[in-house]
DNA sequence: CCTACCGATCGGTAGG
DNA sequence: CCTACCGATCGGTAGG
C-alpha cells in the first residue's frame, strides 16, 4: 500500500478514502476482468457459425481482452487465490461459467463432426492454458500483434503440429497420378 | 517460516540451523525441480527417433515430473519470480535451455516434414502452457494417470481438434467408391 | 534445538 | 488528503 501511494503521489494513509480495504482492489481487478472476457466472448459467439468458427472468434476474443492489460490479467489469472469467501466461491463459479461456454462450442463441434477430441473438459482446459500463457511473454510493440497472436494460436489448437492433410494426401496421391 | 516450524513440530528459530535462509528452500526447489525436468527430457531423447516420437517422449517425461509432486512443481512454475540474483538469472538461463530442447525437437520435424507450424519458438511455447497448466488440477487418485494426461495432451497438440482425416477422407471418397 | 529478543514492515484507524 | 500512530507479523540473530 505505500508503494501505491508512492505512485499516485499521496500518504499512505489517505488510500482508504478512496478504497475500504487492500482486498478490495484485488476484487475490483478480478471481477472486472472477469466482466470483459464475458463481455468479449458474448460478441464473438453472437452470430450463428460454424462451432470452428466460434472457436476461432472466442479464441480471438479471449486473446484480446488478455493482451489489453497483461498486468490485470496476471492478477486475473493468478491473484484470485487471495480472494476471501464469499468472493473466492463466485470468482469460482464465474471461470466455470466461462469455460462451460468453451466446452458447449467444443461440444457441438464434436457432434456435428467438425471436432474430434478424446474429451471435451479436456480439450477446453488445454485450450484456455495454451491461451493464458500468452500474457506472460505479450509485448505492445513485440512483432506480433494480438490478433497475429490469435491466428496463431487457432491454427496449432485446430490443426495440430502434425502434417496430416500431408501424410494423408500421400496416402492418396496414387488415386491422383493420370 | 512460523507455520513450516509448526508443521516440522520445532521452533521457528530452530529452522536456521538447517538453512542459511527463507530463500534457501526457495532456491532447492526451484534448482531440483530443473534437475528432474532435464534428466527427464535426457532420457526421453536418448534414443534416436522420429520427431514425432522424440515429442511424444518429452511431453511425457514432462508430465511425469509435474505431476510427481505438484506442490513443488508450482513454486517451479510460478514463485521463481523471487529468486535474487545471481540466481534469478540462472534458473532463467536454464529454463531457456530447456525451452530450447522443445524447440530443437519441433525443428527437426520441420526440416524431414512431420511437422507444419507456422514458428517453432511460438509452437514450443503453446506445448509447455499446454502441459504445466496440469499440476493446478491434476489429483493423484483422480481418474487420469499421468501417462493418460501426456496421451491425452499429446493427441491434441499433434493433431488439433478439427477431425480433418475425416474432412480429407471426405475430399478423397468419391475415388474409394468401386 | 530452545529462550528471548529485535528491527522492519504491514494493513489499517483516529481525528482533523 | 494529512499527521500521528497502533497492533500484528515478518525473517532472522545471540547465546546457550
Amino acid at each position: 500500500m505505500r508503494d501505491l501511494a508512492n505512485a499516485l503521489g499521496i500518504e499512505a494513509a489517505s488510500i482508504y478514502s478512496h478504497i475500504k480495504s487492500k482486498e478490495e482492489i484485488l476484487q475490483r481487478v478480478c471481477f472486472k476482468m472477469a466482466q470483459e472476457f464475458f463481455e468479449a466472448i458474448d460478441a464473438a459467439e453472437a452470430t450463428e457459425r460454424s462451432a470452428t468458427d466460434r472457436l476461432k472468434r472466442a479464441i480471438a476474443a479471449h486473446v484480446q481482452v488478455l493482451t489489453q492489460n497483461t498486468e490485470a490479467a496476471a492478477v486475473f489469472l493468478h491473484e484470485w487465490r487471495h480472494l476471501s469467501e464469499p468472493m473466492h466461491s463466485t470468482y469460482l463459479s464465474l471461470r466455470d461459467k466461462y469455460e462451460a461456454r468453451f466446452r458447449e462450442i467444443i461440444r457441438s463441434g464434436i457432434s456435428n463432426g467438425e471436432f474430434t477430441v478424446p474429451d471435451e473438459k479436456f480439450a477446453a482446459l488445454t485450450i484456455l492454458s495454451g491461451l493464458n500463457w500468452t500474457h506472460t511473454w505479450y509485448k505492445p510493440n513485440g512483432k506480433m500483434t494480438p490478433a497475429e497472436i490469435a491466428d496463431n494460436l487457432t491454427e496449432m489448437l485446430l490443426n495440430g503440429l502434425s502434417t496430416k492433410k500431408q501424410a494423408l494426401q500421400d496416402t492418396y496421391s496414387h488415386l491422383n497420378t493420370p
